[in-house]
DNA sequence: TCTAACTTTAATCAAGTGTCCTAAATTCGC
DNA sequence: GCGAATTTAGGACACTTGATTAAAGTTAGA
């Protein structure tokens, strides 16, 4: 039913070595996807990625020379797949901005129901928590979605002001993200993703739509102070 | 500003022990919580805890006699702690289903904006794909918070059928939900907060207001099939 | 063929883990 | 203040697991 389907890793090609050498790396970040999505992040080790992939441990650590290099490239390899798929939608040719908005929406709410996502996507956002690397990384990602986002409202809702098409943007992409810890993979409500998708599609075309400029700086009462 | 603060911690007192006891688990979950917050779930460990609040090995193990336990009692404590504000909300009196609405949405944004709910939460996430104990305990945190958005919702659109009723509160907690990634502790929109309450306030009021029966399912199109 | 790329084997070294035990110290109701 | 119940310290046990490397062997492809 989707148009198109985020592939589980975008692995850039190596620019030395042998054929078999590549197979070898696919055949390691393969592994450690495996492992991220069935055990955790913590669970990531040379030793297990070995077994996993009938390979040596040494041979495992030829490829990769430290746990870091290793981590470092199964996240971009996982990461730089969806960023493929939002340039794919954005340049797509001949669909209205609605049209467009409902494909994202399909998008990420079907890509929420598979394992890897709904394994993938929490461990990342506990990571970001402590590991400045991979918050940078996340929030780029992100960044790149919320682009798209931002240039249909932009189409359908010329006059609204950038700060609150960007919240809007947000706001939706929170929503969907959201929905990964109830509408996932194996979730109490995946079974009713229909009717979410429908919801989420309906109220979001309202909202950038209809939503006036400035209305949303009206709406907020007292403006909040942050902590020192 | 707001009405309500969810505690870090709600204890369960033991029914047997000296006072001395009950400040010695208090002590120690305070710290498992704190470990949780600095460093992630897999850095929880009796010596760290040991560490953590100045007490030996041996002393954190005499009260909890398995990690298991005292892990189980952590998220216990977290966890009751928002299911007491929720009924806390929920009990009130002489407030109107939208001011009770906009409470508990100006509650859970400015809880998530708090570094224990920003990491602990995304640590739950993770935790729930691989333990089925920690899975039912949180959805059922979640269930709690969504009988109170329900509930509402039935107030103010009482002809809406129990299905969509559910879905749309499904919808304004999952929402919120993931907020805490882009809008929590340190997260880059944390300062746009204020935009972000007001625009899901509104959107979510107008929602459980004007949400026609029988339009949800009249939105969806293809009827999803599940993946056997 | 011959060299660069791969692969294994085995080992090192370090840090950490939960759990249990004993013996001393302390609470706190009486 | 007595004394039993409770709390504390400290260390020992018995593992598991971790990253990384060195040396030797194998394979691929120009």
């Amino acid at each position: 039913m989707p148009k198109f389907k985020v592939p589980d890793l975008l692995i850039t090609p190596r620019e030395r070595g042998y054929a078999r050498g590549q197979e070898g790396v696919e055949q390691i970040l393969h592994a450690a996807l495996g492992i991220l999505v069935e055990e955790g992040y913590r669970a990531i080790s040379f030793r297990r990625i070995a077994a996993r992939c009938g390979m040596s441990v040494g041979n495992v650590n030829y490829y990769f020379r430290t746990k870091e290099d290793l981590v470092r490239e199964l996240l971009d390899a996982v990461i730089s797949s969806y960023e493929r798929s939002f340039a794919a939608i954005m340049h797509e040719p001949g669909a209205t901005p609605e049209q467009r908005l409902e494909e994202i929406v399909t998008l990420i709410l079907e890509d929420i129901g598979t394992r890897k996502t709904t394994c993938v996507f929490p461990e990342l956002w506990a990571l970001s928590n402590h590991d400045p690397l991979v918050f940078d990384r996340m929030h780029e990602l992100y960044h790149r979605a919320r682009v798209v986002l931002n240039e249909i409202i932009a189409e359908v809702n010329p006059a609204l002001p950038p700060v609150e098409r960007e919240t809007l943007a947000l706001f939706m992409s929170a929503s969907m993200e959201g929905m990964t810890v109830f509408a996932g993979h194996k979730k109490p409500f995946r079974p009713q993703i229909g009717f979410i998708e429908a919801l989420a599609c309906k109220s979001f075309v309202y909202l950038v739509r209809y939503l006036k400029p400035g209305e949303m700086s009206a709406w907020q009462r007292v403006p909040q102070r942050e902590p020192a």
